[in-house]
DNA sequence: TCCCAGTTTAGAATCATTCTAATTTGCTTG
DNA sequence: CAAGCAAATTAGAATGATTCTAAACTGGGA
């Protein structure tokens, strides 16, 4: 058990994120944390999350998962991902980004950023400010 | 009753869309597209749509909105839009442009397409063929 | 240690959408 | 016009993601 990251320095490290990000390090948050916010980026739908917290010997309740999964987003630790179909999927890369979606499947690519930028856009409705731009190109397999 | 588009000549005229678009014309289409493909471009949920057919004296099962709506987009009368919170919208506005979300109300706007043009794609992943691409700006009123 | 606002919880409720299995309808052929 | 069959429509049940509710718990300061 000599690996990479020991858990209570990966633990330390998450409870002070989220204090930065003024939420308090409950255990179930630093769980959270512990599994978003450290590894590479990846694209994680509320379910996947409670199975992945299960296998780690989190188990949590789904409410609890949905209400952190906001927090985090409101927090700027997460980006909420809306095209896809059913579910709302939060991606844990903050850089500005853009995806593909595989349609049969729900499947995001993130479009790397050094090959896409947007222009510009246009003014933006009287009274409105941008909270976020999503764009994806949606994808089906050829043949 | 002398108005603008007697109802038997949008019915005609309906008639001809979906039949040219390979689709029967069933008294439920030629309802739906009574109201959707004529009027100006805009942006409707499935139960909206069975509010408006309940007005206009054509009330049917929701599967059967839903089923055209899917039919509807498939054979291109109609363009899905995804971005927004619960519900699909289907947009009657087939050229190309993207979309302002209000995210309180998820009121969809239309971004004037003179103001705004999309860079080329970077390639897309292998054996992938684009099928759409939407582009939302998620807004919130200020202040 | 005590306390309380903030959190977590299980389970019910909601809401858009899809599914099912049975009925009806539009066309085509005789 | 009559018969027949595939395509459409239907009511209602089922599904699945998410939110709500009301009660129990907990972190951290006084």
């Amino acid at each position: 058990m000599a690996g990479l990251n020991p858990s209570h320095l990966l633990s330390q490290a998450s409870a002070d994120r989220l204090r930065g990000a003024g939420l308090r390090p409950t255990r179930q948050r630093i769980a959270i944390a512990d599994l978003l916010l450290a590894g590479p980026p990846r694209h994680i739908s509320a379910e996947q999350l409670r199975d992945e917290l299960v296998s780690a010997g989190q188990p949590m309740a789904l409410a609890t998962i949905y209400n952190c999964l906001h927090q985090f987003a409101e927090a700027g630790l997460l980006r909420p991902v809306h095209h896809v179909g059913d579910a709302v999927l939060y991606d844990t890369n903050l850089r500005d980004h853009f995806h593909f979606i595989d349609v049969e499947t729900g499947e995001l690519m993130d479009i790397d950023p050094g090959n896409f930028t947007l222009p510009d856009l246009p003014e933006l409705p009287a009274g409105y400010e941008a909270e976020s731009i999503e764009l994806s190109v949606r994808l089906r397999r050829k043949g």
